[in-house]
DNA sequence: TTAGGATTTG
């Protein structure tokens, strides 16, 4: 990209430059210093017009003011440009604007005597491998009256509900559905592209054009792109969009506040705060309008016979043959089931040997066919991947449930079908290397990394569960963490003295309540020591629709500490939603550190946020400051886990109250520290059961209450994590297997302790466990 | 020119 034409806002550039460059002093601009991976920046001063060399060459020069150094007696220096580039930037640069120049050639300037300028001057062209990055400043009107200034172009965009028959039109649209580049039959790459926008109305564009790198950059569905000068058409009675000459495109990603940074291979286009305004309300948009939500899978989550979209990195490929073309790659996560190695001649297996060897067991053969292979053959090792519309098919005899999983991208491009290259700065791929970096390959069984099938593989064979078993009824299926001194007391004992006391017992489990295990969760207040059930999303949607009705405070947008969106929904209802996304340090944060509090949301508008930010605070405006929503409401949602505080014991502060963490160094936004500077009496997850014991002796019911010890299952995440729920429900297996004799119960080592319980009517002694945890090879 | 969304059947 060797012209860049960016945007400033508030004197800043929000584009950074690429990582590799290093700002050069003027004074530093000298024959024999090393200028390779240095830019030099300065002002527009002078440019003059575009000329022609007589080699035919274009030729355009400017002078750059070096401000670091306006004081200097020489401050300024002659840039030379050539060939395309010059075209390039003699269209684009104006007086005044900021220039960024890297891959520079230095020479000693023959007109310095004259023009009082820098000594040497620097020549730049596309063919020395040069870029030039052009900071601009939006042409205002005011602007444009001035003699020194000239107005860049300016864009007009056509809503897609006025799009008419035979005209070249601007656009801007959310991509609903798309087709990767892909190999027509005739000489061009071609891709397809349905977009909508809040007019509701639908455009399928079929762009064309012999480099796929030209088209579009969309990865996913929901991204969001600005086509220039795309052809209007009618086909088979409904309007469709078609490449025309001079067509370009900017692809952004879609989601609410994401950098907004385009895609394009163009050289030059223009990309001002008018345009990161347009995207980032038809994100906003897109959010609350749109169901954006793809068949992406990890391997981990494959199952026989259906169609997903794949990221992955690729490790190795070879031909099979003429109509089909071998991809083994992988995403970290274990396929759950067998998979299918297709055979290929040593010879023709392209990749790492040690890097396939160490991988096998992780890495997945897909097999792709005709019109895909072209594109298959070209990718290099090492790339990721986006693989659309992959079919898995149990191979083999039907009703043996071992055949393996085999993976096909047939021919075609029905359903968006097709291999797309992500590039390294793509967020999906960032999270994946980072992913693929942490998995642990000699031990790749972890838990974390296990599939459920594999879980439940464990435990399948039925002569394995009853040797583990037997095991666990002679050791024990629990373990005590503290007080191994004491010694077993019989239940009998125990059921016959006073209390409070503690004791070491050793029981089995005859049964326990909730058998519904997801019934043990409660919250509890441990200030008032209160327990409540668990909120439904239904009340939490109650209280949303609630407080959708006030209408956000415009009062209260873009304060010190946070910056606003605001936007309608297209709707009948028009309802409006603020999101406040606070600050640290005045800049906006990553979107996975950033907290942010939204009104006028929807259930499904509140969870989707949590995929993509740190922290969600749902709020609602008053007269003078956000608040809190009725605290029936989760008053924080951090990932899957909903945060709640109790009625009783807190005492509500005003929101600006968080602007406290926000200005913390590093802030970290713990649930406990948001709740206290909240005055919320933070409420937490509780397993709460109860445990019939028995010892030959005597049975007593014992409680369990435990947030996370006993089962080493945060209580917090058991009601939104399936794998944590299905390793439970083991572990009750285990220590308490469903439809067994006494005898063949297992053994548990268990603390307990008495405690009085008296009501005015009766007085009772109750049992709690403590100190005890389930053994290490039963979880 | 090509494809014009709407799963292969290897």
């Amino acid at each position: 990209m060797p012209v860049q034409l960016l945007k400033i806002i508030k004197g800043k550039s929000e584009t950074l430059l690429p990582s590799h460059l290093q700002k050069e002093d003027l004074k530093h601009l000298q024959e024999g210093f090393d200028h390779t991976n240095k830019y030099f920046q300065g002002i527009v001063i002078l440019s003059y017009p575009l000329t022609k060399l007589r080699d035919g060459r274009n030729f355009f020069k400017v002078v750059l003011q070096d401000l670091d150094n306006s004081f200097s007696r020489i401050n300024s220096i002659n840039i030379l440009i050539y060939g395309k580039m010059a075209e390039d930037c003699a269209n684009v640069i104006r007086h005044g604007d900021t220039i960024v120049v890297a891959g520079f050639k230095l020479a000693k300037s023959p007109t310095a005597r004259e023009d009082g300028r820098h000594g040497c001057h620097l020549e730049v062209s596309e063919e020395a491998g040069s870029a030039v990055y052009i900071y601009t400043r939006p042409r205002t009107t005011a602007a444009s009256e001035t003699a020194s200034v000239s107005v860049a172009p300016k864009y007009v965009y056509t809503p897609l509900n006025h799009l008419k028959d035979g005209t070249i039109v601007n656009l801007y649209g959310v991509v609903k559905f798309f087709k990767p580049p892909y190999v027509s039959k005739g000489t061009d790459y071609c891709s397809v592209v349905t977009l909508v926008d809040p007019s509701n109305v639908k455009l399928t564009c079929t762009l064309f054009n012999g480099n796929p790198d030209s088209l579009p950059k969309i990865y996913k569905v929901g991204d969001i792109v600005r086509f220039h000068r795309i052809k209007i058409k009618e086909y088979n009675g409904q309007i469709q969009g078609i490449t025309s000459v001079g067509f370009a495109s900017l692809t952004f990603d879609g989601t609410v506040g994401a950098p907004v940074v385009p895609r394009t291979s163009s050289k030059v286009y223009t990309f001002m705060d008018e345009e990161q305004k347009t995207v980032e309300e038809l994100r906003v948009w897109a959010a609350s309008s749109l169901s954006i939500s793809g068949p992406a899978a990890k391997l981990s989550d494959v199952q026989p016979m259906l169609f997903f979209d794949l990221t992955c990195q690729l490790v190795g490929k070879a031909k099979v043959d003429g109509s089909s073309f071998l991809l083994k790659v992988w995403d970290g996560t274990k396929c759950p089931y067998p998979t299918w190695k297709v055979p290929v001649e040593a010879r023709d297996l392209e990749g790492e040997k040690v890097v396939l060897h160490q991988l096998q067991n992780l890495t997945v053969d897909i097999l792709v066919y005709d019109n895909h292979v072209q594109l298959a053959k070209s990718l290099k090792i090492g790339s990721f991947l986006r693989i659309y519309s992959i079919h898995t098919k149990q191979g083999g005899a039907e009703n043996e449930n071992v055949s393996p999983i085999e993976f096909h991208l047939h021919g075609g491009t029905c359903y968006g079908r097709g291999i797309g290259v992500l590039p390294e700065s793509n967020l999906d791929v960032k999270e994946l290397k980072a992913f693929l970096e942490s998995v642990d390959l000699a031990g790749s069984q972890n838990m974390e990394s296990m599939s459920s099938v594999e879980l439940d593989g464990m435990f399948k064979n039925i002569t394995d569960l009853e040797s583990h078993l037997q095991k666990c009824q002679q050791l024990s299926v629990t373990v005590l963490t503290d007080h191994q001194h004491l010694k077993n007391t019989e239940l009998k004992t125990i059921l016959n003295s006073t209390a409070p006391q503690q004791y070491r017992i050793r029981a089995k489990l005859r049964t326990y309540k909730p058998q519904k295990l997801y019934q043990s969760i409660k919250l509890h207040c441990s200030k008032c020591n209160s327990l409540q059930e668990v909120p439904d999303g239904d009340d939490f949607d109650c209280i949303l629709r609630g407080s959708a009705v006030t209408a956000p405070n415009p009062e209260l947008q873009n304060t010190s500490w946070y910056d606003s969106v605001m936007w309608t929904t297209q709707d009948q209802k028009q309802r409006k939603i603020a999101i406040h996304f606070v600050k640290h340090d005045e800049m906006l944060q990553q979107p996975e550190d950033t907290l942010l509090m939204i009104e006028g949301g929807t259930l499904k508008e509140v969870w989707k946020l949590t995929k993509r930010f740190k922290c969600v605070i749902p709020v609602r405006s008053n007269k003078d400051d956000l608040e809190l929503l009725d605290l029936s409401a989760p008053f924080l949602l951090q990932g899957s886990i909903k945060y709640y505080g109790c009625k009783q014991c807190s005492t509500p502060k005003p929101i600006k109250s968080l602007s406290s963490i926000a200005a913390e160094q590093r802030p970290s936004w713990e649930p406990a520290e948001i709740a206290q500077v909240l005055g919320i009496e933070l409420l937490q997850y509780v397993f709460i059961m109860k445990f019939t014991l028995v010892d030959g002796t005597g049975a007593l019911n014992a409680y369990l209450f435990d947030y996370e010890k006993f089962f080493q299952i945060p209580a917090s995440e058991i009601l939104t994590n399936n794998f944590l729920q299905q390793k439970m429900q083991m572990t009750m297996n285990t220590i308490c297997p469903p439809g067994r004799k006494l005898d063949d119960l297992p053994w548990l080592e268990c603390f307990i302790k008495s405690y009085n319980v008296r009501d005015a009517m009766k007085h009772q002694v109750h049992y709690r466990i403590f100190d005890t945890t389930v053994a290490e090879d039963v979880v």
